[in-house]
DNA sequence: ACCTGAACACCGTTCAAGT
DNA sequence: ACCTGAACACCGTTCAAGT
């Protein structure tokens, strides 16, 4: 009936099986998917699939990197170098967090560096802004990287398993009782469980005064100058390209 | 021959299991770990097992547990409670990649805040010395904690997976063909790879400087009451052992 | 109390065969 | 070029039955 001049419907795209797959991901998490419920789902043999994806793990790296480019690139915001450096490292972890079950598939086949990418390109320019250059700038760079991408596998990690096992309250409140008794606002912040949000601010804020005001080994006074484009420990050759 | 008066062979324990499971465990991961072959290492029934440790995911959280356990307490050493604190970082990490298996095991399990326990005990007593008191100095244990914890994941993620996708490599000769081919040593490091040890000796140093310096939106000069037991950022409390 | 084999309900993947 | 069912080699787990 419907136009059968030419192969209008193939039937079984490879595009179809990916999204289908990605819906079964993005529900019940990698371990859900399996070729056969996928069949299922896509009202075709099992082996079919396989011509069109090759096998599972092939099937489940299409899948991560597609969502790695949908995550796009991060532009930083703020004024100071420090303040737009970690505006990266939030903007990062929203992203992250916005997949739960990315950042797990990533992690179990290697590609973290991959996803580092469009977060390390803005912060290679900030870290500039800030006066590092060469090594101890690539370090600076990774530091931050290593520091979100770090945070969000703990952070997400804690909330897949909300039950604390020996029961996070007791064993804070037994430390309570010991040495540390004379800090009772501790013993109930520890057991109270991290404010992962204000918890991670603080840390990538210290971590990159940290980085930024220290040059490994010279002097901790960053010099004021700030014109718009090479302020503090002046940087031998910021030459060519236009603000 | 050899005494038969009593049960003195009950055949299969718990801990002939656990200890068969650990070393399938320790040689090739825990996806290695299967009943099947556990049993036939163990040369008896494969339900024999079950009557011993009651499924394949007690068992292994048995296994995490006793591994846990075995990683034992953790002695900051240095001088100045930051160098402390930094030296807590490093042993938790040298710690966790000693058993390059178990971190992902308690990672999937839920079970990172277990682990945490030993080195946030040694923190606590660390971030007091150095003035930090109450909520604050909860803060500063769970930053140390996440950035070690964090770090080790990151880093064995990438070992994991020695062959990067894209080239690192390439990806970054792009980069430094680009707007930031100013700094032509920046892309070369960055090309090469981190140098894990030493990446986190600089991060955890920056962070710790960054979150002792400066209690969160108050003046620096900690040490308000404080008493005879925490002048501001002298190690005061050394306290009861021998020196 | 401990061990056993048989059986169930799942897997991913291959292959020869269809159109 | 695309799809198919049958078959293989694995899983974890349950159960009724042995001693």
């Amino acid at each position: 009936m419907a136009g059968r001049s030419g192969p209008v419907r193939p039937s079984l795209t490879r595009e179809q099986v990916l999204a289908a797959a990605a819906a079964l991901v993005k529900q019940h998490g990698p371990g859900a998917l399996t070729m056969r419920k996928l069949a299922a789902e896509l009202g075709t043999a099992v082996t079919s699939i396989y011509w069109h994806v090759g096998n599972r793990e092939s099937l489940l790296e299409a899948l991560v990197e597609r969502t790695v480019v949908e995550l796009g690139a991060i532009t930083p915001r703020g004024r100071t170098p420090a303040a737009r450096v970690v505006s990266v490292a939030r903007a990062l972890r929203r992203r992250l967090l916005d997949h739960p079950h990315l950042i797990a598939m990533v992690h179990e086949r290697g590609l973290t560096e991959r996803m580092f990418q469009p977060a390390a390109r803005a912060l290679v320019d900030e870290v500039h802004a800030a006066g590092l250059r060469g090594a101890p700038a690539a370090e600076a760079v990774r530091a931050v990287l290593f520091q979100a991408v770090g945070f969000v596998l703990v952070e997400r990690n804690r909330a897949r398993s909300p039950v604390q096992r020996p029961g996070e309250q007791e064993l804070w409140d037994i430390q309570g009782a010991g040495e540390g008794a004379d800090d009772p606002a501790l013993a109930r912040a520890l057991a109270r469980g991290p404010q992962p949000d204000k918890l991670f601010t603080v840390s990538v804020r210290a971590l990159v005064d940290g980085l930024l005001n220290t040059p490994p080994s010279t002097p901790p006074k960053a010099s004021p100058r700030t014109s718009e484009s090479t302020p503090p420990s002046a940087p031998p050759s910021t030459p060519p390209s236009a603000p």
